[in-house]
RNA sequence: GCGAAAGUGGCGGAAUUGGCAGACGCACCAGACUUAGGAUCUGGCGGGGCAACCCGUGGGGGUUCAAGUCCCCCCUUUCGCACCA
């Protein structure tokens, strides 16, 4: 920063002063690019604290587009002011650069995955040099490259070590589009998060699992701590983990044969309870139900069945019609989770013909099945209590079952209001035997030691949150650093053979399983443990890996010795803000405190959570629609940059409105942004000779004008320093520049007539280029240096609110009669009641108003408003 | 169905604690400079009267000297959850 001021928008002919970004702004991106260490955070020991602000990264598809724009413009503004105000500020930048659109491309233009990735990684790096964010490069983070993926293979085998990642065959959420698993956080409504129209299957596999689940309570706990973070995201993921209270319980199945002859018509219909019998013989098999409400367990008519559940199986095994009805239930279940209204399905059921045996009172309940049990969920099967539960009360008067009630209202008159099915949880046991006449919630506990003591049943937890699948059947992702040996099991790869390089030369298609499968240079491998044949795994991880853990590595980008260097990462940690869109509330940002979990565990970082604060920015629409190319609506940023520069573009995006709320973008907006900037630089231009000519800047008013200038000046400052502190209300930040500007501006005159010092001059400018440093660094960094300054403005420290300065010494009191606005009058600041009570008589407006009318009452609102309420 | 957020001019949006509703910007209108410039400057811009005044923040009611803001009921939109036992 040493060059003299250059002024090729003076044009020589006319004097005229022209606004020109697309001279300014590639100039000083060519000056930024030369200085590498620009935005380079500074080491732990700087002796400044420290902060940590970080968007999230984008997948490098190869157009950034307008919500990155907005998004890192919100960080930008944010670790720029954060410089200013003299933090050592870490301010990263990366490229979430697995995933599958890398091979669509592939088979798509015959382009390798990691050619079309990287070279899409530079033009959108371009792109974000040309919008002037201010990223720390020296500590880029690829997750493609092998640098990056070999600590994701790392981890994996600590957590393997430890029993976090383990395999298994389970149903999986299968997309056929992406042809690939998918984990559950990423099928929404039955459908998968890329593909909307694309309805997820269920397939039997082997597969990798993360064991999430350990950490679910903590998980859980850790959302109240984190206040910093939306409570919309907080109320999501805590819906997601899904906790809830309760109990198992088992009740033993009836030996089929030892049922007496007389009772063959209830069987078939399975619509009676029946009495404990003496000598009834169980068969040792037993099915556990998960319930909530164990205090309605007498309540008990029927058991209901998921039709996944394994003893469903075996019923149907020696009776067709159970097997064909069956098929169909769980048919109708499919398509009602497919279509996404598992909530509105028809309930339908079948008896299987078999008994279970309540272990509270010994009585005989039907087995059905039922087409709303999810065998996913609990235990897969549930105690039927019709009379305290919506669902199965509905499924009782369909099929006529029983319902009997074993719970009151506490209070009497309740009573007669208590219609079935009632669920209160404030209430009182009846019918139930020894536990007759206890509340609920004591019933829930005496009711589930009981079951613990007898040895059929315990208190228990059950989460909604499921173990993390990450393995992947697609090529563009981390190798699973796992082997396969006859002898040995599952190895892991030993640490010193990684990374597990995932090979160039791979035939990509859309089908017949892992493409990684197909080489057989790769899928060979030697057994670390007893040294003979091992078959490599060929799967490859979840992209939401290379995401969990991203923003640690940031901290020491090119270390080699780990994932990252420990003291680096407990020195930044934890992030102190984190900046992206509300779409990632469950997926990334709950692996991602998963993985914070985990990495503490085993000793890397002291910190529980990855970051302080959240937030969570607005989607930019147009015309009422999110932009997307199906609408044909996406506003290009190279277009917009081209038009109008980038200071207007970014500047825009947080002018248009506030940052947490939808934006939709109006170009003449834009237009209107970059008219506004064209203005602070004719009249910044116009008098920088005046602010060159002196070497100190004076802030004492000297005069009406200075005086009102530095007042407004002053107003401001406190006004946006007020914004970055607290809501982020940037789009009223800059309407304050703006106003701030048009005081100026109006001041124009008398400025140029000299009737403001040269040293005030300087000061008005200075504060107002600063002011303006966080939200156009372009247009900043020229007129800093117009102004003759030599020093990074970013490390200037941010303008002093000084509130002397920005008092106003005479106020205006709006005063009503009866509440309307009646006249305004003009009182000295400090102005006590009594002189605004002699103001007001003295105002011929006010007068008028009262004419004739009788005084009540006289309410002075000091420094605010007056009103005077009157009768007649 | 449950939960959350939102509803203010032609448009994006201001009004942080109840105190002049519409800051700032866009669009539009008029004028100035000039004249082919998508430039700049000045003024106007919620509605009705075109004056004094009246009406106006999704609708209805209430509290208050005073309500966009607080309370009750209702409507609409967006988002999240939804047989989770």
């Amino acid at each position: 920063m040493s060059s003299k001021p250059i002024d090729p928008a003076v044009t020589a002919a006319t004097g005229e002063i022209r606004y020109n970004p697309a001279e300014i702004e590639p100039r000083w991106q060519e000056r930024w690019s030369a200085e590498a260490d620009l935005y380079a955070a500074e080491p732990a020991n700087s002796g400044k604290p420290k902060y940590y602000v970080l968007e999230m990264l984008p997948y490098p598809s190869g157009q950034l587009h307008m919500g990155h724009v907005r998004n890192y413009s919100i960080g930008d503004a944010l670790a720029r002011y954060m410089w200013m105000q003299g933090y050592n500020v870490l301010h990263p930048m990366g490229w979430d650069a697995f995933g599958l659109p890398a091979e669509n491309a592939a088979i798509k233009n015959n382009t390798p995955p990691r050619e079309w990735t990287l070279s899409n990684i530079a033009s959108m790096k371009r792109q974000m040099s040309r919008i002037g964010f201010s990223y720390d490069w020296r500590n880029e983070v690829t997750t493609c490259l092998p640098d990056y993926y070999r600590w994701n293979q790392w981890f994996f085998i600590r957590m393997f070590e430890r029993g976090l990642a383990y395999r298994k065959k389970s149903k999986v959420n299968w997309c056929p589009q992406c042809a690939t698993v998918l984990a559950n956080e990423q099928v929404i409504n039955g459908r998968c998060w890329r593909h909307e129209d694309t309805i997820v299957e269920q397939r039997d596999l082997e597969q990798w699992f993360l064991r999430i689940t350990n950490y679910a309570q903590e998980l859980l706990d850790g959302l109240d701590k984190l206040e910093g973070w939306p409570e919309k995201v907080r109320t999501m993921q805590r819906n997601w983990i899904g906790r809830s209270e309760g109990a198992e319980v088992d009740f033993s199945v009836e030996d089929a044969a030892s049922a007496p002859e007389d009772e063959r018509s209830d069987r078939r219909r399975g619509t009676a309870v029946l009495p404990a019998i003496d000598d009834v013989k169980t068969t040792g098999r037993k099915i556990t139900v998960f319930t909530t409400r164990i205090d309605t367990i007498f309540g008990a008519t029927s058991i209901q069945l998921a039709p996944e559940h394994p003893l469903v199986k075996e019923f149907a095994a020696s009776d067709n019609r159970l097997a064909s009805e069956v098929e169909s239930l769980l048919d109708q279940q499919k398509k009602a989770r497919e279509a996404g209204d598992i909530g509105e399905i028809e309930k339908h059921g079948v008896f299987t013909g078999h008994y279970a045996i309540n272990p509270f009172n010994g009585e005989r309940l039907p087995i059905w099945v039922g087409n709303y049990i999810l065998a996913d969920y609990g235990t897969g099967a549930i105690m039927s209590v019709p009379a305290h539960d919506e669902r199965d009360y509905e499924f009782a008067r369909k099929y006529d079952l029983e319902i009997r009630v074993v719970i009151l209202p506490r209070r009497t008159e309740e009573s007669e209001n208590s219609e079935l099915p009632y669920t209160a949880e404030d209430s009182l046991l009846i019918n139930s035997g020894e536990f007759n006449s206890l509340g609920n919630q004591e019933a829930q506990q005496k009711m589930a030691a009981f079951a613990e003591e007898k040895g059929f049943g315990k208190a228990t937890v059950t989460f909604r949150l499921k173990d993390w699948g990450v393995s992947r059947q697609r090529y563009w992702g981390t190798p699973i650093p796992m082997l396969y040996c006859e002898k040995d099991g599952i190895v892991p790869v030993p640490d010193d053979q990684l990374p597990v390089l995932l090979p160039d030369n791979v035939e990509i298609t859309q089908q017949g399983g892992s493409p990684l499968g197909k080489l057989p240079e790769f899928v060979n491998a030697t057994c670390p443990r007893c040294g003979g044949p091992a078959r490599r795994e060929t799967d490859t991880m979840d992209t939401f890996v290379d995401s969990s853990w991203y923003f640690y590595r940031y901290t020491s980008a090119k270390y080699d010795k780990g994932p990252f260097d420990t003291t680096a990462a407990q020195y930044w940690f934890p992030i102190d803000q984190y900046i992206g869109g509300v779409e990632h509330a469950i997926l990334h940002l709950i692996y991602s405190r998963f993985w914070t979990k985990v990495m503490r565990d085993l000793g890397l970082i002291k910190n529980n959570e990855p970051a302080e604060r959240l937030f969570t920015q607005g989607m930019v629409i147009k015309n009422g629609a999110k932009m997307s190319k199906s609408k044909g609506n996406v506003v290009s940023p190279d277009d917009m940059i081209a038009r109008y520069g980038a200071d207007a573009t970014r500047m825009y995006s947080l002018f248009a409105a506030p940052p947490d709320r939808d934006l939709d973008w109006q170009e003449d907006g834009v237009a209107g942004v970059s008219r506004f900037l064209g203005k602070v630089y004719r009249f910044a231009m116009k008098h920088a000779e005046t602010a060159r000519s002196v070497t100190g800047t004076d802030t004492v008013a000297t005069n009406a004008t200075s005086q009102t200038l530095l007042r407004k000046l002053h107003q401001t400052i406190g006004k946006i320093s007020e914004d970055f502190a607290g809501r982020w209300h940037f789009n009223t930040s800059i309407a304050a520049i703006m106003e701030l500007v048009n005081t100026f501006t109006a001041a124009d005159a008398e400025i140029s007539d000299g009737k403001v010092p040269a040293a005030t001059v300087k000061a008005l400018l200075e504060n107002l280029v600063l002011l303006l440093a966080p939200f156009a660094p372009y247009l900043a960094f020229e007129l800093w240096e117009q102004l003759g300054q030599k020093q990074n403005p970013l490390r200037t420290p941010w303008p002093k609110y000084n509130e002397e300065l920005a008092r106003e010494d005479e106020i205006e009191i709006p005063v009503q009669v009866n509440g309307k606005l009646r006249a305004v009058i003009k009182v000295a600041a400090g102005a006590d009641e009594d002189a605004i009570r002699q103001a007001i008589k003295a105002d011929p407006k006010v007068e008028a108003a009262l004419a004739g009318k009788e005084i009540v009452k006289v309410i002075v609102v000091k420094g605010k408003l007056v009103n005077i309420v009157v009768k007649g």
